[in-house]
DNA sequence: GCGCCTATTTTTGCATACAAAATTTAAATG
DNA sequence: CATTTAAATTTTGTATGCAAAAATAGGCGC
């Protein structure tokens, strides 16, 4: 809806501002919870005040930063709450991404996604960690492309942004790791099948189980915190 | 996630003057793909142009409005294809709400769903139009209220307020509007029983519905355009 | 009369300046 | 020495000013 607009011009400042701070958070170089110095950002990033605050805001509404009246802005933290009810929704838009794929996936696409998820299983026998997650969120992002509805897209996109800023690499253990490339598994087959509903059944589960992981793991870390953070 | 800061402040200029033109592109007092000139709205909402740029771009965020590189920002104009994601979405957002609802639930929320649905049922009996699509509106909040996601709930508002904006008041015909009364006895029915299948199979029905009704009516005003755009 | 090019005006985008609020620091008191 | 309070400093919020881009108007040639 904004991305058929022929951009010759290189990007108003505050949209590269805000696409800077976008990676900054999913990266991590802005912890959550971490606050948002607007002079520090200028210094930074080199601009005034004015397209640093419009970034600010922008990144409000998308729920990547929480303004705190007269006190800036600070980088979100979700409550365990939070997370639960994203993963909720994420779940219910990548069963209907799922579902909606299964019936109007192309032979390219589809021959497209059965090659990352080759590559991803290479990853897995390797354990490479970092591909395993780089292919998996591809994988995801091409299931959801292929469902081709634009608004389904940004939606997820912008939830999933706010779990990735969360920054859980999940180090998850052999077992569930294995059951996770099950899942993907059972995810092509359905998909070659055009099978709409195993496909939404078989990603809701696997978001599910994500869910549980990362919700296990932040219950462990709220037991045991960081080690730096006790006493000076 | 926002709504816990407890605010004795009487919030930033930038937020209300976002709420107020959230409200005129609801309210319809600005049309879909008008120009939003600052220098205008400036004077209009008395303030100056800093806390309105910042207010726009908070809105494009939300997709309220489309900002235009070096051109300004103009109220969302949907096409068809945007109009007919963004149900295909809502109704997906809608079954979740109603299997989640379901579950969750509690007899006091069950009361007044159903104290809504009676005062639906008289404002369909007098052909209220308003009162109806009010009432409508207030019975579909509240299931999604009672689904206890704050994410499903406010992924929901956003999406509901760019269909608002576009002001199809939907003058669906007598036997559409039955049926649509019918279903929100299923609907009804359904949460009653805590059937969480039924309860999203109406929802989802039911949002079909109107999608088709939307869709169909847009295609009659594509083909037959307002009156008064014809020659000076 | 019509299209095209240039000059003027308007409008947007960014930077800066000023005011108000919050935070920090230090002092003063118990 | 801790606690509270008041001043100083920082930081946020809003208004204004200036430059660049776009829209508009006018003039020119054809």
């Amino acid at each position: 809806m904004t991305a058929d607009i022929i951009s010759i011009t290189p990007a108003s400042l505050h949209t590269q501002v805000a696409q800077r701070l976008r990676q900054m958070l999913l990266e991590g170089h802005i912890a959550p919870g971490a606050k948002l110095n607007e002079r520090e950002l200028c210094a930074l990033l080199k601009v005034s005040r004015t397209p640093l605050r419009e970034a600010l805001k922008m990144l409000a509404a998308e729920g990547l930063v929480q303004l705190l009246p007269n006190r800036g802005a600070i980088a979100v933290e979700l409550s365990h709450e939070d997370i639960q009810s994203t993963f909720e929704v994420m779940a219910g838009l990548e069963g209907q991404s799922g579902e909606l794929a299964a019936q109007r996936v192309t032979e390219a696409e589809l021959r497209e996604i059965k090659a990352l998820h080759f590559e991803m299983l290479a990853a897995y026998t390797r354990a490479d960690l970092p591909a395993y997650y780089r292919l998996n969120s591809q994988i995801h992002t091409a299931i959801n492309l292929a469902a081709k509805n634009t608004v389904l897209t940004t939606t997820y996109r912008q939830l999933n942004a706010r779990l990735q800023a969360l920054r859980f690499r999940s180090n998850q253990d052999g077992d569930k790791w294995q059951s996770a490339v099950h899942e993907h598994e059972a995810m092509i087959v359905a998909l070659e099948k055009r099978d709409a509903v195993a496909l939404r059944a078989v990603l809701i589960a696997h978001l599910n189980h994500k869910r549980d992981v990362v919700m296990a793991q932040l219950r462990h870390q709220a037991q045991a915190p960081a080690a730096g953070a006790v006493s000076p």
